[in-house]
DNA sequence: AGAAAACATTTTATGTTTAAAATGTTCGCC
DNA sequence: GGCGAACATTTTAAACATAAAATGTTTTCT
């Protein structure tokens, strides 16, 4: 944060125009953003497949996945804690859109993969998907697709350092 | 979503390098940057000040509104259901954080504020906050900084337009 | 081989979030 | 004035999320 404590120190007042308050800003705009799409997706999905965005999200991973995941990689990969994914798996094993199969080298490990009819019902959601967020992103050119990307993946890049 | 549909039909396996799926990428690294930043957000707070970030954002609302809000303008600038609003706004009620006063002409209303002792504890947790913030973010330059928030200022507006 | 550390997952308890129903209030309109 | 639609909020039930403890498995070290 190099400079941001010397600043607000010395010049209290005008800490509201400065670049300290950027940060904030621009944060405040990722997270709108974000959530707008979010929230669309959200009702979306609910309304015309009766499914929600979490359980959708698990269906992707394994989707992008063909050989399978193990519940930690699910874990780290959606950004969720470990007993979550286990909950979300539950309900999926019992619609019988996943199932779970022992590791024959490991048995502490699962290999959790989607099943026909998973794969199914989700190709069906994923096609939607797409065109809800290509309506929802489309307006902006290849080229500022390009521009957005670049620049996210130095801020990405900016927080992953700052971990302390 | 103009085109998608067509090409999706026609050209079933390219499609993995089309623009369509440009876009899932996009909003796929724009929800990865914000969840990273917030889980990182969320934790500090619970580990420096023993607070949830929801309970955060809603003080922060109202101290940046200090005449006061309503609910249900609360519910709709953090973008969350009404009933989730209603449920924060009772613990830090009954924390003595702020306070709810009927509005005189309209008796379905109620006119939230941050009590003195609640803009205290605030402002405490704002200054190390922006700190974060600033730290994540910092790694941009002023000029990356307005060239991200003209991008997202475009792609806030383009997700609006197509609400149906 | 056997103890201890590390690992992968599930369980438990608690809390958050949402959608939808319920409650109470205001406004328009006849 | 009173009926009904729209409104603001709260309540309720189900899904989701987390941290921490528990369970069972593998690896490492001696």
């Amino acid at each position: 944060m190099s400079n941001g404590k010397v600043r607000e120190a010395l010049d209290h007042e005008s800490r509201l125009q400065g670049e300290d308050h950027q940060s904030i800003r621009l944060w405040l705009r990722l997270l709108t953003c974000t959530n707008m799409i979010e929230q669309r997706l959200r009702a979306r999905l609910r309304e015309e497949f009766s499914i929600t965005l979490p359980r959708f999200d698990f269906m992707a991973q394994l989707e992008r996945s063909p050989k399978g995941l193990t519940m930690g990689e699910l874990s780290r990969r959606m950004m969720v804690s470990g007993g979550n994914v286990s909950g979300i798996a539950n309900q999926l094993v019992s619609e019988g859109l996943i199932n779970r199969t022992p590791v024959p080298d490991n048995r502490r490990t699962f290999c959790v993969k989607l099943t026909p009819k998973g794969r199914r019902r989700f190709a069906d959601m994923a096609i939607a998907h797409e065109a809800w967020v290509v309506e929802m992103l489309g307006d902006l050119s290849p080229d500022e697709h390009h521009q957005i990307m670049a620049l996210l993946t130095r801020l990405k890049a900016g927080v992953t350092d700052s971990e302390s």
